[in-house]
DNA sequence: GGGGCCATGTAACCCGTTACATGATTGA
DNA sequence: TCAATCATGTAACGGGTTACATGGCCCC
């Protein structure tokens, strides 16, 4: 889902700003699905206005900067109601921790555990950060997309919790088996 | 984590060519949480070749096409090593199908609930692929990586059942609810 | 005084996706 | 006969990330 749709997601929730939609991306109810930086939010905005997807009123403010707040338009909502019905692509679960431990046999013990512990470290923060956001007021839909976020991130905690000392001793005396051959080799050509 | 350290990453598990490299990305045990298509994969080896990273043997074969075996030199090795314990960025989980979900107010009753099933059958089919791949003479770490993709495969399924007909009902209200509000508004401009 | 928040934008760059190009074999 | 598998690559295009540019206010 590209940029451009997901302003116009945001903006269909309220008139927002390119700054508070960046803000929704990185503290909002589905930051944990979507992102987006300013470099690609303010020109998707420009792009949608010329396209007439969205309005933008001026707030002059002082003391602090200038505001453009935008807001959707009848035809930016009927563009965005036709992209939710068109068929999603597949989803994509993207983790360099996972890839860290997919490829243990080449790191150190000491360093893999370092790296098993901040990954759960990472997932018990984000866990935690949709614990504090979850309200009572908000919307079903947006409570079931938490509810969904939160339950990737226990059942992530979990597993790495149970299989946190079994995995790390397996990995250990891998580790410490191909030295044992290594070293077999070596004194095998000292016969 | 970008294309050239995953092509490292695929040849520390053993010599390949690239359409070998890609058949891993769809198939292999990590599909689930690394992509790459071809048009990454020829240039990024062609890179490495270059860096000196991977060493090639071509196979000239009748019958089908050429072969170029490409294998990870020491080199290459070294610097895998060297990119697996660099910071990992943060995990990411897109869904586009949540993401149609969390905009679920704006879509009809019927299409939201077409989506969710396939969305539901999507997360089937994925958890049926790892389950099919399971071997038992895979190495640990392989095994860790598939269970925790198996993992989240299964508390989205088990979510997304628990959860669908209050979830269905909830927003069918809702739309109910506010076309029920517009009406009123057209009787109330008839006073 | 310094760092962080508010607020908008541009420009270069990198990288990946998609489409195109080629072509024989094998199984349904 | 038609689709899929094996096998490699290029070229254009698009899109997003990063860095740069600006500047006042507010709290510690």
């Amino acid at each position: 889902m590209d940029v451009k749709t997901l302003c116009l997601g945001v903006l269909s929730l309220g008139d927002a700003t390119g700054y508070e939609i960046r803000k929704q991306f990185v503290e909002g109810p589905f930051s944990h699905f979507y992102d987006a930086g300013y470099g690609s939010i303010y020109p998707a905005l420009g792009r949608l206005l010329s396209e007439g997807l969205v309005s933008v009123q001026e707030m002059f403010q002082d003391g602090r900067p200038d505001k453009k707040i935008y807001s959707l338009t009848d035809q930016g909502l009927a563009v965005f109601k036709t992209a939710l019905t068109e068929p999603p692509v597949r989803d994509k679960i993207r983790s360099e921790h996972v890839a860290r431990l997919f490829f243990a046999e080449h790191v150190d013990d000491a360093v893999l555990a370092s790296i098993y512990d901040s990954y759960l470290n990472e997932i018990r923060e984000m866990s935690g950060q949709i614990r504090a956001a979850k309200a009572a007021d908000t919307p079903i839909s947006q409570r079931f997309t938490m509810g969904l976020g939160l339950a990737f991130y226990d059942v992530a905690e979990k597993y790495l919790e149970d299989n946190r000392d079994e995995f790390l001793k397996s990995m250990s005396d891998e580790h410490a088996a191909s030295e044992g051959n290594e070293l077999k080799i070596e004194v095998g050509n000292d016969d």
